[in-house]
DNA sequence: ACCTAAATTTAGGCACGCCTAAAAATGGGC
DNA sequence: GCCCATTTTTAGGCGTGCCTAAATTTAGGT
């Protein structure tokens, strides 16, 4: 019960539908790189199981069962929390984690997930500040919103930045992009050009177009407490 | 190329043969938990396989050839490696780092590999006092003899102990053999009864079975420096 | 309401890694 | 040197997880 095919199937459609959204037969195969074929087979599969990680309607897509729930935010867990050992412990920059931890989030025990947690001091958010999901399941919150949505002439926090495409991280890196910089956005360029912004307290002005944008959210400035 | 099944194979061929010996079909069979006819096949595969992992004739046994060692060396540093790391950084006790190192040992990149052994500062040996390959291929040497072996009357170090069989660790945990520990065998009862030893400083006196003195290494007392 | 393009499912196939049952090769005892 | 027990291999099968190509369903435009 429970093997790797089956639990990307799970955490890619919490990632694309969260949890009591629908994502679609595409989308999933998209996520998963695999055919469309093989995803509706294997969602004909999670839905028979007994119990059922999903409910699938044919042409309607999928929606995670509670169990299903539980078992892609426990994936998740273990992504997080290894993506923040390898980087605290063993010394891996912030663009490496990603790969190794998708192969390692299958292969821990729950002890060995019980150990870096407490190693790390039972961390809330890992190296690109995404929430690690908790044992019993609930996510620590933080408040963010896209950069994309950010008003010109304002200043914010990066929350954090998308870990799937590891140059984008090294380019981001490169130019001090990281969860807890502040950013000050000077103007959007008009037809959906890009943002113009200053990172931390680097005088040089940054071009932001949207696929890079869009892999980053921020959140509102607490207290310009200098 | 290199699957977990492989793996696995390389490895027991190596554990059972060693470096230039021939394992059998039965023994493969019994060390990996699987039928006699599945290994012929694996066999077959890791043979016609190019460049081959094993030297094969049937009906023979299989050898390995340079490549299948290397491998087989490269999965057993994995997972002394890993061992010594869970029982170190990771605080697991001396019974429970094989079970989790098994399936560790097939998911680690060679980056953390090299993670790790810095971290452990290039270690030689496992907890249980086996030698972790280094990269080359070379195994650290520590001339070592089976207890059964030793002289009744004279004295010995713990070298190492099996680590197939966890309440056999905790057993010998609980009367405190553990590699380094210093021993003093009394006599050896007839008939290959059992082994009759002191352990330490303990003035309590233990019987070894046959089945626990043959999981036991030791070697020669270097001095006896109080 | 229909018709078409897009999304999805069905059908059939393939590699892997295991299985059992039956056939064949090996080698030790006589 | 032959025979029999043991070891090993062959033959055929099964579940998983993927594929492509063809059929089908859905949904959007008119």
């Amino acid at each position: 019960m429970g093997s790797e095919a089956i639990d990307n199937c799970l955490k890619a459609i919490y990632q694309l539908a969260g949890d009591d959204e629908r994502a679609t037969t595409a989308g999933l195969a998209e996520q998963l790189a695999i055919s469309p074929a093989s995803v509706t087979g294997m969602l004909k599969k999670l839905s028979e199981s007994d119990p059922p990680w999903i409910e699938y309607q044919k042409h309607h897509g999928a929606r995670l069962t509670d169990r299903g729930r539980a078992r892609a935010l426990e994936i998740i867990r273990h992504h997080r929390l290894i993506e923040l050992f390898l980087h605290r412990v063993l010394d891996y920059s912030w663009d490496e984690v990603h790969v190794e931890a998708e192969k390692l989030e299958h292969a821990i025990s729950e002890t060995f997930e019980d150990r870096i947690a407490h190693v790390l001091g039972d961390p809330e958010f890992d190296p690109h500040g995404h929430p690690i999901p908790r044992r019993d399941g609930t996510l620590p919150d933080r408040a963010d919103s896209d950069l994309i949505d950010m008003e010109p002439g304002t200043d914010a926090e990066v929350s954090r930045v998308s870990d799937h495409d590891p140059t984008m991280l090294q380019h981001l890196s490169s130019i001090g992009v990281r969860p807890g910089v502040r950013i000050h956005l000077l103007e959007r360029r008009p037809f959906d050009g890009p943002l113009m912004l200053r990172v931390g307290d680097d005088r040089a002005v940054h071009a932001f177009g949207a696929r890079l944008a869009g892999s980053i959210r921020i959140r509102d400035i607490r207290s310009t407490a200098a």
